[in-house]
DNA sequence: TTTCGAATTGACAGCGCTGTCATATGAGTT
DNA sequence: AACTCATATGACAGCGCTGTCAATTCGAAA
């Protein structure tokens, strides 16, 4: 039925091992040999048996990626990222959402983490946010000794990671609001459980500091990156009295600063005339507001395929790297310099 | 290091084949040693080595979403529907997308198909939309011999598939148009490879026919899914005389809708007084848009779900099957009766 | 021509599991 | 007590590949 390896040594008159050495690039073959048996390879539509090598070899050229992040545009680029990476060299990957109930302990997730590495002998683990700061998940993952590499982890300390410098990203979208002659800028902080959300909280601060405006207490909103909170505290912000009212609004991501184009509209606030609006993410949704969002732009694809990357070149005993990625400042029509 | 079946048969003094028939709930163990096996396989925290499994019975206890569809959302829901299925019967899921280059011929994307599935011996595969159609691909997988469940296909055959029916669900949507007193009502048509767009267009004009609507040929716009052809579509439809103006716009997706919406409001057309819009799919954006969508909604995890469990329950011989699950229709703030 | 080392190739075991088939055990019959 | 037959258990090969180590070949130096 499906070709073996033996069926091509047997066709290229060489030993099974010989092909093998063929198959995976190894040195000390003939060059003649070698494009020998690879054409004979060819013409037997001969590809390896992953489970046969799998267990001669001890490893499953399996990478999992597991996730408790809602967001299907994240996960969504993550995944494309780490499946080229993977592609490139001969990996696949398997997903492993751990879409708990909201209720369920930390004990939950790290009892259905083991369960799934238990049972699938991966050769290497991805973690996105907020999973990846889970001390429970960490803890647990080490004591199983499968390598690991974290995608915006809160504090990287010895592990491998890939991630982006939310702060200075912040802070240079909130000097973009300076620029503009902003003074009185509102913050919709993110959801707690995300370390993000206090980075970007920080680049916000720095930049205010700097430019020694002053962010009253009434102007910092408590967000959790839904639309809804978004909404909310947009609601709240421009009932202020006229002279309190924000300007302008840096929302912590984008599902908020739709929110917040839509509600001012609503309001009959026009965007960005009396209020500039800016979100963090450049989700598609940004592009579909309007007036379409100023926005920070991250390299989600670009973090998955890295992440991936690492673990599918980095030899077992190398030093863990971590990569910082670029970020980009995109700016769109909802915000303006001010009158 | 791990256990393995050996370790496991030793310590209960039973041989590994008993060992085997317990972890597989084979016949023939007496009660008394299945309880004790599965004692001590509990105590070693044994778990099977999958490649091990795999090559004894050459199975892989994985299934492959393969996908070209750009919906981050679609995709998402797809997964973790298929994902919950899968691990109710101990599989895993593999994504593998196939994002090439739009000027990619059919032939690289069965090139690919061929790769992937060659390589990794998966045992089902899960196709969904645009990519289910396409006749090459559906060839090459037959005659790679894998078994294959479609996500909502053009033409079902003789293969097992999941879906809904997009006709019913466009004619209800559109009779709800017609409740409201709406005779001139514009169809914004979906892309022309997806063939849910003609169901919807057919669902569309059957409902019109029996109110005995016209629909002039100017009402009928093409568009491709994508919000900027929603836009296009929006403006020549607003850029009507007034008397050939329609008075609602039922646009194929959600992201199309939501241009509908987001160009109306630029033109200073409000949503729903002066004109109602309608959407398909219920995405994240319908909730997001203001007024929030009037849309259908696909029950795309469930499609996920069934898609994967017939893969994994159903034995080699049985009769395919066909399962058409259930649509809603989500009447939100986009639609009104007419004045 | 002989010799030697490097380059190339091959024989064989074994990774952890399950299928096959043989064997053992035990309860029920005569 | 001897004999069935069903039920329970075990021995062993082999799935397709790679690691180890031994064998062979080849070219160049002596």
């Amino acid at each position: 039925m499906k070709a073996t390896i033996t069926d091509v040594a047997k066709k290229a008159g060489v030993s099974m091992k010989t092909v093998s050495r063929v198959l995976n690039n190894e040195p000390n073959v003939a060059e003649k040999t070698r494009s020998h048996v690879k054409a004979i390879a060819a013409e037997l539509r001969y590809s390896p048996n992953l489970a046969a090598r799998g267990l001669a070899t001890s490893k499953s050229y399996l990478i999992a990626l597991i996730y408790d992040n809602v967001s299907p545009n994240y996960i969504s680029h993550i995944q494309l990222g780490a499946i080229d990476a993977c592609r490139e060299a001969g990996y696949h990957l398997v997903v492993e959402p751990l879409m708990l109930s909201a209720d369920a302990t930390r004990d939950e997730k790290v009892k259905t983490i083991r369960s799934v590495v238990d049972r699938l002998p991966v050769d290497g683990i991805i973690l996105t946010p907020p999973l990846v700061d889970s001390e429970s998940v960490l803890e647990a993952l080490l004591e199983l000794n499968v390598r690991c590499v974290r995608v915006s982890p809160k504090n990287p300390g010895e592990q491998p990671f890939v991630g982006m410098d939310d702060e200075t990203a912040a802070y240079q979208m909130t000097q973009h609001l300076l620029n503009g002659g902003h003074r009185k800028i509102a913050f919709i902080r993110g959801h707690v459980d995300h370390f993000a959300s206090s980075l970007r909280q920080a680049g916000f601060l720095r930049a205010m500091d700097e430019a020694k405006a002053h962010v009253p207490e009434a102007l910092f909103v408590q967000g959790d990156f839904t639309f809804e909170s978004g909404a909310a505290a947009t609601r709240l912000l421009l009932s202020l009295p006229k002279a309190d009212r924000p300007t302008a609004i840096f929302a912590s991501n984008d599902d908020m600063a739709a929110a917040v184009v839509s509600t001012a509209g609503q309001m009959g606030v026009s965007v960005p005339q009396e209020l500039s609006v800016c979100g963090f993410d450049d989700t598609p949704l940004a592009r579909v507001v309007w007036p379409a969002l100023t926005t920070v732009r991250q390299p989600i694809y670009k973090m998955g395929y890295q992440a991936a990357k690492q673990l599918v070149t980095r030899g077992e005993d190398e030093a863990p790297t971590g990569e910082i990625l670029d970020f980009e400042i995109m700016i769109r029509d909802s915000t303006a310099a001010i009158k």
